[in-house]
DNA sequence: CTGAAAGCGCTTACAG
DNA sequence: CTGAAAGCGCTTACAG
């Protein structure tokens, strides 16, 4: 079933059908009419290895990921996707994740793509030249460098991050804020930490290293840290920060299971504000990271670059908000209530 | 760039290129160095629509899902993508959701693909006739319907419901046990609300009909039918089986907030056992989902009837068990106490 | 083991 | 507005 039967079909050649179908202003109506029915009726689909050969274009994204799980990349991929769909385009994905030292279009089918979509999380596997060296056009998500020359789309941990400091501060001294990190190296993580750190020393206080702790981005890891914090005594009448909404929902635990109240003996504040914030009590404050938006300006990004190659590189980053629920509410007095 | 300028530079033909990059086995050793450093050194990848044009493959599984998010869909598509990534396949993903009219492979750029793994969540979007009719070999998930002709992989909801159920009566009687579900036409809501009936009836008790609600999948659902509930009275002393892990949270949530004490008035299961489930408290019991063998299975399944176009269709179940955690332990007294 | 040649199914100048 | 023809970059019988 090819384009030569539809041409048999309906009486025209081939160029016709080809015309009829891609460019039908360059042709009668009534032959537009008389192939479309052909087409209907024999139920043909063009190839599209036959189409791509000649166009270079199949209408497909390579998405590649630092690793495809969690909610936050199950939302990143759906607004992409989402996105992609609205505009006509397909997603094709893989996570990268296993092949860390390979290049970022690496095991790929990659060239059946008309562009790259990359997300990159940790610092070590930062490799913009190379990935401007492919010969694809190309987006990277996760990174800000300007100078680069690749569009890149990131979130502003700052805004964020300063803004729940703020919040912090407004109850509890800055010497008795903690941020509990994910691990060393991971660009937001980093990002966050450093702006925790400054949002002190703009209140004058220069944070102690125990202020500051790495770890991953993990339920456990938030409960051993918070464990070992309450057994020095440092827990009651702080305030915590930390780098997503897992190690929050830790520490916050570890809290319930030491006796300590939320927020009246602890105030914490997550990052991410997942679904789990809702869902867990007291409620979880957390940063709000606009991950539908990050997911359609990626796309838009590489679709804007795939219509105008040659385009200066656009480097934006999207502001990050706290969202202010019950974890961190300040208690007039300081007195243990169950929220 | 093509495989001419290759076949140039190491001074064979571009048949010989072909083949000491497919079927290194048929060209002398030599020449197939001399060929591979030609490749490294001009950097040469195989145009793969050209490629896909003759050999009518491309390595790329098409994989159609309702919708793509939360935490199940993100294992699943990663399980999914570490097991093509094994067998040299990629995935090119789609929600199917936005176009509940058409064809499942609507939209796509399906063509590329050598197959399609088609996850099916709703009765009424059943139409696996439709599906066999593609030309494209397919695997579908989430649905079984033994005689039709194509491959499919779903989970066996009895087994985990039916466990969950028995575990429940232990400690509570039949006519306390309730069932929360998701919407009427989701295949697994219902299958785990028709599971959980059996398992009572075979308790000796005909379930009656305000044992067993639909509503939706959300934690605000849960909430808000365990809040109607425990305004008639009905919770204290009850158990509850949730057609998933949201529900189920915002039912304990709702007790919680009544002043109901888990596992000690209400003892709660979800089902998903998603990650979730530790980091609430008390921690959930849940069903566990294998979503990673889901996952790998159907890529699996996909992969073989690639190789073999003519196997008889395969229809695996894949079983489900209970984990029991704290919210449905059973307590001596029924007395009060926080998890 | 290697090469010349045909051909996969399309699109697109080029003529008319 | 339409058709004949060239050609996209490969693979694969067919000869040698």
């Amino acid at each position: 079933m090819s384009i030569r039967n539809v041409a048999e079909h309906s009486g025209v050649s081939i160029a016709t059908v080809s015309r009829a179908l891609n460019t039908p202003e360059m042709v009668s109506p009534e032959t537009v009419k008389r192939v479309r029915r052909s087409v209907d009726e024999l139920g043909y689909r063009p190839n599209l290895f036959a189409k791509g050969l000649l166009t270079r274009r199949s209408r497909v994204i390579g998405v590649s990921l630092p690793d495809i799980h969690g909610l936050f990349f199950s939302e990143l991929m759906r607004s992409a996707d989402d996105r992609a769909c609205e505009l006509g385009y397909h997603l094709l994905v893989s996570s990268n994740a296993h092949r860390a030292d390979e290049n970022p279009a690496g095991g790929f089918a990659l060239d059946l793509a008309d562009g790259l979509i990359v997300m990159l999380t940790e610092r070590t596997r930062v490799d913009l030249d190379g990935i401007a060296a492919l010969d694809l056009p190309t987006v990277v998500v996760g990174v800000d460098r300007p100078g680069v020359p690749v569009d890149t789309i990131s979130f502003d941990n700052v805004t964020g991050a300063l803004g729940a400091v703020a919040h912090l501060l407004e109850g509890t001294p800055a010497q008795r804020c903690f941020f509990a990190g994910g691990h060393q190296g991971n660009i937001d993580s980093d990002e966050r930490s450093a702006a925790f750190a400054e949002a002190l020393r703009r209140d004058g206080h220069e944070p102690t290293p125990d202020q500051i702790s790495y770890g991953e981005y993990s339920f456990d890891w938030g409960w051993n840290w918070a464990t070992r914090m309450i057994q020095k005594g440092l827990l009651p009448g702080a305030a915590v920060l930390a780098a997503n909404d897992e190690i929050a929902i830790g520490v916050a635990n570890a809290a319930r299971d030491y006796g300590l109240s939320i927020p009246g003996d602890l105030r914490i504040v997550g990052f991410d504000d997942s679904s789990f914030c809702g869902c867990v009590r007291p409620k979880l404050s957390s940063v709000h990271l606009p991950v539908d938006e990050l997911g359609r300006e990626a796309v838009d990004a590489l679709v804007r670059r795939l219509e105008q190659p040659d385009a200066s590189p656009r480097h934006s980053r999207l502001a990050t908000s706290l969202v202010v629920r019950d974890s961190s509410r300040i208690t007039t007095d300081g007195a243990r209530h169950d929220a």
